[in-house]
RNA sequence: GCACGCAUAGCUCAGCUGGAUAGAGCAUCUGACUUCGGAUCAGAGGGUCGUGGGUUCAAAUCCUACUGCGUGUGCCA
């Protein structure tokens, strides 16, 4: 598609010469309505330089244009100038290269523009997956598949929260309420129920915080038998996230988190020090950053141990140093984006230049249905496992009352309720607040998941049952020459741009909105359309439409992370 | 208080760096192939784009003030 603007923009080159062919592709646009044209040029920005009225001057270039072999119509509507492309042109103008790239349609598998570090998921240990968890988890997972397929080399680290003072309330609560017999039979569910435990008695106690402050410092300074129970505790939650992660298919290239760097904070200390960065004040390390209107970023607490900022911003030029990287992207919540301001201006103010390159994806939060907070403190949490599981079941029994003969239903049935799940997730701008609802995410109709991975099937289906013979560069495309024909072409044919669109705005949402109307589109010409006719050479063309139509489908989910089985 | 974010149909939201009658899905109602998968398709109703100013030939989109909601704001992450 990109490949057709730039030719017609050339075209109109040639009529307005004080325009460059990137300014007119700039202001080239595609009508709302098909009525209108395949494209469309508004002349008012052209008013001060021809000294004349707007409609005057696109009647002027309508008049003017020479005829060529791919632009049927061309006429002028008051200033605007509607070009009607050739459309058997246009088809094969798009569908070509599709059935050329085929299951690589839309991915530059190059990787050679460089680094990117993703920052995702980064639970945190000994509590237990919930919904919250998914949305960094599934969005980063996104993110990393999209820049690689716009050819960066992505590197995806799980930061895992596994250093900090909650291993200290941990270890007090463990000491107070619990035992290693219990632990060991029921895992990460007592871990959670002691920690929600500790956060109540906390608030009558406040002295329990204090004991569970020296717990950490004892975690820093190595006392052996804090570290025992880190270590233990670590261990657990890490067996309990593979479990997920595992039904999700995500995978990280590092798991290397803030405990990770506890050995690499004293030289930055030392640094910001060197760079007269750092102020004490009660006793704390802190950076001021009032003439960047921010509240100061605290880098010691008067105890001398560290804080979440100290270990990010080690984090950070640990990555620049490791992987020399083009982008830095941390998914976190929207509650973050203090933080990270904060941690990006203390590295830039270090003097590194890279510091711009980092970049933070904030988005929205997770609530339930009546609007009640999800937080793991006060032990109201919906797991994720559960949600998972309840999606697989729901998958399973439609599966059994539509397609009861089906092969393998278990694994369908995983990546169709999966995929509902992920979907959901990924549908809106990610910075909107989600409030979760069995209804909304159990719903497999219209703009969800499963809806675009029924139209795959469906197209699957199809192509199983008829033989495709005839290579694509014999195919008469002019006989895809119905409506709804042209618009899954056009349809089609903006993957690429929108890859694009959706790496530059950090927006897998881009890629989810696509996919329906891709979906959509395909519905509407498979309803319109019987592709199995008599005519050899019609059913050929439409079977590569067909065909065409799942390549893309099937690379557009795999960028949201989500599978495309041939039958469900 | 200050900072940041959000505000479009009954509900959930699209609307690309301003452009021709503001679009989907859900929900409600009506209808559809004696052939390829009805998790589909077609149609109907439903809008002062939070409010007031401003910039512009042109504003849901940009600027500004206000209102409402959310998040954050020195020793959690």
């Amino acid at each position: 598609m990109t490949n057709l603007k730039t030719q017609i923009a050339e075209l109109l080159h040639n009529q307005i010469p004080s325009l460059t062919i990137e300014n007119i592709f700039e202001i080239l646009e595609v009508p709302a309505n098909t009525q209108m044209g395949d494209y469309a040029f508004p002349c008012f920005k052209l008013a001060k330089e021809f000294k004349k009225a707007p409609p005057l001057i696109a009647k002027e270039i309508v008049d003017n244009f020479p005829t060529s072999e791919f632009v049927d119509k061309i006429e002028n509507v008051n200033a605007y100038i509607n070009i009607y492309l050739n459309k058997s042109w246009l088809v094969e103008q798009i569908l070509s290269p599709i059935l050329t790239e085929k299951e690589n349609y839309g991915f530059d598998n190059s990787k050679s523009k460089g680094n990117i570090v993703i920052d995702f998921s980064s639970p945190n240990i000994a509590k237990p997956f919930h919904i919250g968890h998914l949305r960094s988890t599934v969005i980063g997972n996104s993110l990393y598949k999209i820049f690689e397929a716009l050819g960066y080399n992505c590197h995806g680290v799980n930061h895992l929260g596994d250093w900090g003072t909650q291993f200290g309330k941990l270890m007090v609560a463990y000491k107070n309420y619990s035992s290693k017999e219990i632990i060991e039979e029921k895992g990460i569910e007592e871990l959670l129920r002691i920690y929600v435990k500790f956060h109540e008695e906390a608030k009558l106690n406040p002295e329990l915080d204090d004991e569970a402050r020296s717990y950490f410092t004892k975690m820093e300074k190595g006392d052996e038998e804090a570290l025992e129970l880190w270590k233990w505790f670590k261990e657990i939650s890490l067996n309990e996230f593979e479990r997920v992660y595992k039904i999700l298919d995500v995978t990280f290239d590092s798991y290397n988190g803030e405990a990770f760097y506890n050995d690499k904070m004293t030289p930055v200390i030392e640094e910001l020090e060197a760079k007269n960065l750092i102020e004490i004040s009660e006793g704390a390390k802190l950076v001021r950053l009032e003439e960047d209107n921010m509240p100061p970023c605290l880098i010691t607490k008067n105890d001398g141990s560290t804080l979440y900022a100290t270990r990010d911003i080690t984090a950070a030029k640990y990555r620049y140093d490791t992987y020399n990287f083009e982008k830095s992207i941390y998914v976190t919540a929207l509650q973050q984006n203090l933080h990270f301001a904060q941690v990006f201006k203390v590295v830039d103010k270090m003097g590194y230049p890279w510091a711009n390159k980092m970049v933070h994806v904030p988005f929205g939060m997770v609530s339930g249905e009546g609007g009640q907070s999800l937080s793991t403190r006060n032990g109201n949490i919906l797991f994720l496992e559960d949600i998972l599981t309840e999606a697989i079941e729901k998958t399973k029994s439609i599966i059994e009352e539509k397609n009861p003969t089906l092969q393998n239903k278990d694994e369908v049935a995983r990546q169709v309720g999966v995929g509902a799940i992920i979907f959901n997730d990924m549908y809106n701008s990610i910075i909107k607040d989600v409030i979760f609802s069995w209804e909304q995410v159990l719903n497999f109709e219209g703009e969800t998941g499963p809806n675009v991975q029924y139209a795959h099937a469906r197209a699957c289906s199809v192509l199983r049952q008829a033989n495709l013979t005839t290579p694509y560069e014999k195919i008469d495309f002019s006989l895809l020459n119905d409506e709804a024909s042209i618009n899954l072409a056009k349809e089609l044919g903006k993957f690429k741009s929108v890859i694009r669109l959706a790496g530059q705005k950090f927006e897998p949402s881009f890629i989810a909105r696509y996919a329906v109307d891709v979906a959509q589109a395909f519905n509407k010409f498979y309803h319109d359309n019987t592709i199995l006719v008599e005519n050899a050479s019609l059913k050929e063309a439409r079977l590569n439409m067909v065909l065409a139509t799942k390549y893309t489908l099937k690379n557009a989910l795999y960028l949201l992370g989500i599978k495309s089985p041939e039958q469900m």
